[in-house]
DNA sequence: CCCCTTTGCTTGACAGTGTCAAGCTACGTA
DNA sequence: TACGTAGCTTGACACTGTCAAGCAAAGGGG
């Protein structure tokens, strides 16, 4: 993507490609237009013909990195079988997978700065992503005072918990992340069918 | 705290008041030390005086949040009477309430970056505030296969997990907030039980 | 072929930021 | 009273985002 000392084919690229190094690799206020333009050998206000601000950069990152994110979910979900929970439960496991392996990344996806970005890809690739664990829920039997609305709760909340706990190094666990995830989501079996 | 046009009598109290008040007020990367020294009226490198650098600063900030929501938990718990899991659910009402009130707080209380400043205040209150969740947690019942780890993963996750996704209004509620909370919380009665 | 317009940047300036270092003032102690 | 120290202030500098003028290349029309 990036040609050496000449400009890239395809700015936008390069310039998608290199926020999203730099957002992997250093601290998120070192992560500056300045820095990604130098990174993808353009000129310091190149960005600004194809994001106007900082956030829509990152924002724009962020919308491949939730598609990333539903397309694990998918595969997971469609890898399960046919019980409902099970196939809940995958999206779920896969669903922190991702956020322990792009700790960076995953920290961004949920705030409103970067959400809230006019017309922004991201928070459509965002809703494709809820839309994801909402259908899974909604085809997983719950007792009868459990609305559709609580039962995405209780499932997003678990795992949005865990991994952002987990990601900043804020509970110790006395096994390996995913199986504790395993454990924790397991015990929720009973909260849809009971 | 502050007074016009004279250097404050507290000028480390008044760059605390000032950060948190800008933190509550403003997007945080405007949340300078140059904005905080204005607002408390004194020279834009005095910080460095209490502070060596912006995030310590606000880090001594989160400090002060983590107490007063530490204290809450505890008030919580002790009105909660003797039921140990009664007292669990009422200190996850507390965090919750304490999440809702100070969205912009919250969200910077698990942060890396705030969290991993040297010598921190805050990460010792952080450690107090868990201790008060983690002890209630022992003191509750569990089932034969849930380590105390396991334990304090499934309630801190849910209430961490709840407030996120809730104040960056990702998920819809068909009831107040507290009151959703208070379901999901009540869910977990047969959890710890078995 | 020539000229004009548009696109996609580059360059330079400026205001805001954090940081550093010299300097100033006030207070405390000998 | 004099000296030293603490707690700032001031000013400079490099980095940031943003703006605007300018340049080069490409495309289209006469």
């Amino acid at each position: 993507m990036v040609k050496q000392g000449e400009r890239p084919a395809d700015v936008r690229g390069a310039l998608l490609d290199a926020a999203l190094r730099l957002i992997e690799t250093l601290p998120e206020d070192k992560v500056s237009l300045r820095a990604c333009a130098r990174l993808a050998g353009v000129s310091h206000a190149a960005p600004a013909h194809y994001f106007p601000t900082r956030v829509a950069l990152i924002s724009a990152v962020l919308a491949h990195a939730y598609n990333q994110l539903t397309e694990a979910m998918i595969r997971a979900r469609d890898a399960a079988g046919d019980d409902p929970f099970d196939r809940l439960k995958a999206i779920g496991l896969a669903y922190v997978a991702f956020g322990l392996a792009h700790p960076a990344l995953y920290a961004m996806l949920f705030r409103p700065t970067y959400l809230q970005v006019p017309d922004s890809e991201m928070a459509e690739a965002g809703y494709r992503c809820a839309n994801v664990l909402g259908e899974a829920v909604a085809a997983t039997p719950r007792p009868g005072g459990m609305t559709l609305a609580a039962g995405i709760t209780l499932a997003w909340t678990a795992v949005h918990g865990f991994v952002g706990l987990v990601c900043n190094g804020l509970i110790l666990l006395d096994e390996a992340p995913i199986a504790a995830a395993e454990r924790a989501l397991e015990q929720q079996r009973s909260a849809f069918s009971g």
